[in-house]
DNA sequence: ATATCTTTTGTAACCGATTGTAATAAAATT
DNA sequence: AATTTTATTACAATCGGTTACAAAAGATAT
């Protein structure tokens, strides 16, 4: 009762049923060269004995951890917690764990709990890049090693690592199109670091849709910020102490957006009439604000899902990670109050 | 290159230095009979040589994982990734890892990841109860190993498990009477499943604040749903269907307070003038929808950080987890303007 | 009945770190 | 100088499952 249980092991089995630890052991699995009914006495043993494989020994022989890591830049977002509920789902269907850890948006730690990652010997790595991430020499150990590393959202090139993204350019170039749309001559784009690829395709997006409208762009009109509710605030005074003010802002985040808008409408700026609003990622909070905030939808679900599904591909097939390399998933642009100057 | 490269063992290392393999595994711990210089020159070569310590071969012979699990009803809510973000930190800088599971509000999956975590040894457990889960036993088999079980928020009365959780008794009792304060006379509580102690509780708190002040309480005052944003939506339709409409709503979540209180505002309800509502939780939402949401703030970050770090405390130290039995954490009313009616 | 092939099980050597105990060397004590 | 302590290091067993190889038992063929 409160002496604790003690292990119960092959060996016990072995002992018990009078036969060897290997076969036991083989029974155990899906050995096809044990008889059958062999097979069944040690499983009834073990069941009744409650043995309980030790992964640790299993792992030491056979050099597998059947662990996966994850490393992200915030476990606390919308978008990521999302991609961790669909790599979770995979990875526990197909009888892995997971090894779950936050960068803080730092190199620092990233660099870090790369290193406890491969320390702990996991089996295949996926990894979205901290906000400040200026090379990946920190999964180079693994790609040496011959551990898979999958990048997903915010990735980064590299000819032995998958990528799993949206195009950003292509989503951020069909926002900025409908904000013109809606009759927008002075577009503010508000994002993240340009180190990000995610960030740095969607101004590119930007720009081509301005560009194809003959629409004049200046450094001005990009404000870089962290895409915090904070930044937000503050990039919403920045625009209105400004002597033009834009009639439309592209924000490459909803919940930096939604700050955004709040503050501008507080202080008077009628949405979208005087300025238009454009966000990204479709956070639940994007329906809850007046009017609701048009912006790109973009199911993280399905891209942990994806990510995880490549990874233990792999893994249990050894195919070859080279046949699928960059993977471009749906994203689609909703429009909703924001925006909507045009009935 | 492309050819892996092979392991470094503590072998190899004794054998470059014309050591025994102990020395070696006690040079690179801090263990007091070693001499300096051996030590030094130890850690010098596992590092020049690429050395990682294989936790597989000392977990099986020190019959400790350093790995704590966590099953937790859904990652991708807001609360709950603040939680896991606080564990995560924690466990991080205590070197121990990380096993996360969703139960996704079953208790079938709730016992099969609990077999998970039991099979993969976990050294401890962080659990928040699914939502119709009706008994703990699957949790025995870490109880009966002497592997310590934490439950917290969905706690359960186990005497070997400490529960940690806010006073949501208090908290709802507060916010009803708050209502109360504000001239509400008839007040509807949406709550979860009440087999969970924060539904019960909540809803014990409400009926209290009403029995105070002599309000009046019947069964069909309370509507019991998954607080869900869709059964807000419904809620709000099941309210509006009534002769008698309430002035108040309390919701024991702010994702489905939200999205009843948009369903009301949708069919000419003035909030707070014809129905005050107050939500739980705080998330960032609640700053969001207009009127701002009355709430109770709740940080879900502390309290996974606390968690962690008695769980922790108790496996390093080995203090007896029956000292802290219950920790109850702080939490706040704060009131905003979704239920603010005098000035 | 003997030889050959299958099927099934056993033997024993791993995997790599840990640790109780023994051994050796060096220092301190008598 | 002999003996006792103390400081270091080595030996060897152990944790529990896996797997190459050998062996035994049974089935089939000659």
């Amino acid at each position: 009762m409160s002496v604790p249980e003690k292990e119960v092991t092959i060996y016990d089995i072995a002992r018990k049923l009078n036969i060897s630890a290997a076969t036991v052991s083989r029974g155990l699995k899906d050995h096809p060269g044990i008889n059958k009914n062999t097979k069944k006495k040690i499983l009834n043993a073990a069941n009744e004995m409650g043995y309980r494989s030790n992964s640790f020994a299993s792992s030491l022989r056979k050099k597998r951890s059947k662990i996966i890591g994850v490393i992200v830049p915030r476990l606390n977002s919308n978008f990521m917690s999302d991609v961790i509920a669909g790599i979770e789902k995979v990875v526990n269907e197909a009888n892995y764990n997971l090894f779950i850890s936050q960068s803080l948006e730092t190199m620092k730690k990233e660099v870090s709990n790369a290193k406890a990652m491969f320390n702990n010997r996991v089996d295949g790595l996926l990894v979205s890049l901290a906000y400040d991430t200026t090379d990946i020499e920190h999964f180079e150990a693994f790609v040496n090693r011959g551990i898979p590393v999958i990048f997903f959202d915010r990735v980064h090139e590299h000819d032995q690592c998958p990528n799993i993204f949206i195009d950003n350019y292509k989503a951020a170039y069909n926002i900025t199109n409908h904000l013109i749309d809606q009759g927008c001559n002075r577009i503010v784009h508000i994002t993240g670091s340009l180190l990000r690829n995610v960030y740095q395709q969607r101004l590119s997006g930007y720009k081509q849709a301005l560009a194809d409208h003959q629409l004049p762009f200046s450094d001005d009109m990009v404000i870089v910020n962290d895409l915090s509710a904070a930044s937000g605030i503050a990039a919403a005074k920045t625009i209105l102490n400004r002597e033009h003010l834009p009639d439309g802002v592209f924000v490459s985040n909803d919940i930096c957006a939604i700050s955004c808008m709040l503050e501008l409408k507080r202080n008077g700026i009628k949405i979208p009439e005087d300025i238009a609003v454009a966000g990204f990622n479709n956070d639940p909070a994007a329906c809850v604000i007046e009017p609701n905030l048009t912006t790109i939808d973009y199911r993280g679900y399905e891209m942990g899902e994806v990510a995880a599904k490549i990874l233990i591909g792999h893994l249990d097939n050894k195919s070859d990670m080279q046949t699928t390399h960059s993977l471009i998933l749906r994203s689609d642009l909703i429009i909703r109050g924001s925006s909507l100057r045009k009935s």
